[in-house]
DNA sequence: ATAAAGTCTGACGTTGCGTCAGGGTCAACA
DNA sequence: TGTTGACCCTGACGCAACGTCAGACTTTAT
């Protein structure tokens, strides 16, 4: 079933214009368009349209949505699950917000008395670990450098860095009982380093110590990763931080 | 206590870049500056920010901002207490975004079924009451134009405004038991719409018509109309309906 | 007294649309 | 069949709310 402009704008409550737009930066360009140029919106497209909105209602510029959509590392469920932290994160946001006008308000009676920074809480919007999070798994200029890297690879090189991702994991999995800080397993540990460095991710030892934090820190990492056997992502864990620590000694 | 740039950019989570802005535009001003030109913010100038801060995360635009300000209308208390409203509204609009992102989640894995109005609850961003009526209470262009007639009118002139729509409300509730299409009615009604153009308002038709379909929709406003007199804002509904369709036949 | 950190003012760039203007399309009704 | 009214298109320009330099001055710390 198709739609056109004004149906979807109607059904969405985003304007026409922006509808307009969207197809002009090639954030969202409908499946079909008539001969005469009306644009006709599949069932598809308006899923794509509520993924654009949700991740515009967590303050990402329209470039990154756009990045993060194609990405091959992009995955809807995941990108759902993900979007309901940060929209939890964001409404105690508000309710921070809501609270300080409250105390505001008795302040203003002379009920009570606010520090400074008291008039300000909830306001101070830069530490949102889940749309920190999001940028980490998709966004940057990460994204788009390794897009460029798959896009040279071709078709056939895409499907290859999964099966290779596939394999280096599950040797790793296999060594997942002996000591991480050991030859071997850092050998390993640095193949999967150089490996994430060929994508375009080029990680410090910092940042790919972190990483190695987020597969235990955060559950559905630690599920996806110890799919490969239990404890993996724990092992990994140590293991990538034990390199780290070695690079920069 | 005052304080510079960096240091209210830190309490409060705004850009420096963005206190120079608004400095720029007017829209707040540090009451002292040294002699190099840096800016001091007394404490004043912080809850002016709070303020400021509040009413940008209702999505109100940094030239209203100013205007509703400077209003003579301005009640601190009074916006204080729309704010906490608008917020508290911006909430449940979160929580059906909330709502609808779990059901997405479901219907991805099969387990529901949504249609696709479904699918966008919650962004439609267009229907807030209290921001509306914040906008009526003090918005538009309506402010900075009332606020000039006012301020053609001195101080004693504004006094007067208060016992004049005083008086021609007494005398309107007096008449509410009759039929608000006669024409003693009408008269009477004519004499309030000019009143309200008279203060730089410049209702259109359609828009006076509203505002008295605003009398009983809103509750907080029928229950201060009804004050004049039992069924006072249903009777001033009809009759601005009234006159409202004639003077558009 | 000199470096480091902070601040200032332009000027220009950017994002995400809104707002016309000018012109084509489509369905329905006369 | 012609015409009207609702709908659609594509530029081109405009605008708000800052971000981002660049170049120069000031304040603070050592």
């Amino acid at each position: 079933m198709l739609r056109k402009v004004k149906e979807v704008a109607e059904l969405t409550g985003v304007s026409i214009r922006t509808l307009h737009h969207y197809d002009r930066i090639g954030l969202l360009s409908p499946e079909h368009v008539t001969e005469a140029g009306y644009r006709q919106y599949s069932e598809r497209d308006l899923e794509t349209l509520q993924q654009i909105l949700f991740f515009r209602e967590l303050g990402f510029p329209l470039k990154n949505i756009g990045e993060i959509l194609q990405s091959p590392e992009y995955d809807k469920a995941e990108a759902l699950a993900l979007q309901r932290e940060a929209l939890l994160e964001k409404r105690s946001r508000l309710d921070r917000m809501i609270r300080t006008l409250e105390n505001t308000i008795q302040d203003a009676k002379g009920e009570i008395k606010m520090t400074d920074k008291e008039k300000f809480e909830g306001f101070d919007f830069t530490n949102n670990p889940y749309e920190e999070e999001a940028r980490q798994r998709w966004g940057n200029e990460a994204v788009d450098r390794s897009k460029q890297t798959l896009a040279d690879m071709g078709q056939e090189g895409q499907k290859q860095i999964g099966e290779q991702m596939d394999t280096l994991f599950r040797r790793l999995a296999a060594m997942r009982h002996r000591d991480p800080a050991s030859d071997e397993v850092q050998k390993a540990i640095g193949e999967w380093h150089a490996f994430l460095n060929g994508m375009g991710h080029t990680y410090s030892p910092e940042a790919f110590k972190g990483l190695g934090q987020l597969y235990i820190q955060d559950e559905r990492f630690t599920r996806n990763m110890d799919k490969f056997g239990d404890g993996f992502a724990k092992f990994m864990a140590d293991a990538m931080g034990i390199r780290a620590d070695r690079m920069k000694g």
